[in-house]
DNA sequence: GTCTATATATTGATAGAC
DNA sequence: GTCTATCAATATATAGAC
């Protein structure tokens, strides 16, 4: 099972590389020509796999959703408190910094940059925000704010994004460590 | 008196549509020829002025600096109290709520694409953040908090960042006013 | 499905007459 | 200080033999 045609394989394998290479470089800072030395590939051959530059995007795009909703559904088996799950949310922060130091939030910087010039491509990309959004909010419900659930869970969100940012910025890890810890905090006070 | 020859004005004008063009469009989506059909220049024109992009760059981030330092002076001329100096900050989040929400904050969104892939830049664009970074841990020593000073500038930068990115990526007036609020309460107490 | 060769546009940047 | 012409590099993208 599971078992990938060949040309499914390579085409895994590009959205695999782009991810990583839009990751660190950036959407625009990333050519084809990089995805393909990254792949292995042949100069021309990927665009037998994708047409254009934005059609590898979608693809990446939706690597990340399909990630993000294992992990979120990982999270809500693990605990059936709502605020473990929030903590869970936290946890994944501070479990990734040296990433998130390096390169910034994968799903920050990719609608940061995309929301500049390029409209129509970070409306596809904020579908990564509105996963956590929603999925945030669902928690906050749990806890019987339903008022106020979808506002706690932009103000998590944004709390999450400029601890990100800042120890981007300042490649502080101990910055987010020490942040993070008041986002607990916060999260065991509600 | 500052009277500025021509040439002095031409560069002065170029450096102007380029911060424009830069927050607009990002430094990476700001071409050589948009900066230049900008100033009503000619195209070869303008290497007489900038031998690179990144000198341009680098013009833009000392006229923000200048800007910004005499905005804090202002701040810090209007009010002695250091309670209303912070609050200040925030009402300049408010304040430009239109253009935060449309291109995100000038400051933030340049870092954040610089910090990618041109770490040599983004050096000196950080020159931005620490500039309010020192501002705002000075109001912090002056309300008594020594110690955590630095710890609460980057704590408020930060909080001010989040609210900017989300507001831009959702492109939500409403939230940027609503997360400030708390931002108000937070300074309030103090 | 793979590979070579190439088209076409745009980029940042230069040389040199005026 | 202004303007024209142009360069070399790189970008995305295509055609077509194998």
């Amino acid at each position: 099972m599971n078992a990938l045609s060949k040309g499914e394989k390579t085409r895994a394998d590009i959205v695999e590389c782009a991810r990583q290479l839009f990751y660190e470089h950036g959407y625009d800072g990333t050519s084809f020509s990089a995805i393909v030395e990254a792949s292995g590939l042949v100069r021309g051959n990927i665009y037998h796999y994708f047409k254009t530059k934005d059609d590898i995007l979608q693809a990446v795009i939706e690597l990340h959703l399909a990630d993000y909703r294992a992990l979120l559904a990982q999270w809500e088996k693990a605990d059936d408190d709502p605020k473990m799950r929030l903590l869970a949310f936290v946890e994944m922060i501070t479990g990734r910094k040296t990433e998130l130091v390096k390169y910034g939030c994968p799903i920050g910087t990719l609608n940061s940059e995309l929301a500049k010039d390029r409209r129509d491509l970070q409306q596809a990309s904020r579908a990564l925000f509105d996963l956590f959004r929603d999925w945030l909010a669902a928690r906050f419900c749990e806890l019987g704010k339903n008022e106020e659930a979808d506002a706690l869970a932009l103000h998590l969100l944004g709390r999450a994004q400029g601890i990100a940012m800042i120890a981007h910025v300042y490649r502080d890890a101990k910055l987010l460590r020490r942040e993070t810890d008041q986002l607990r905090d916060w999260i065991s006070q509600l």
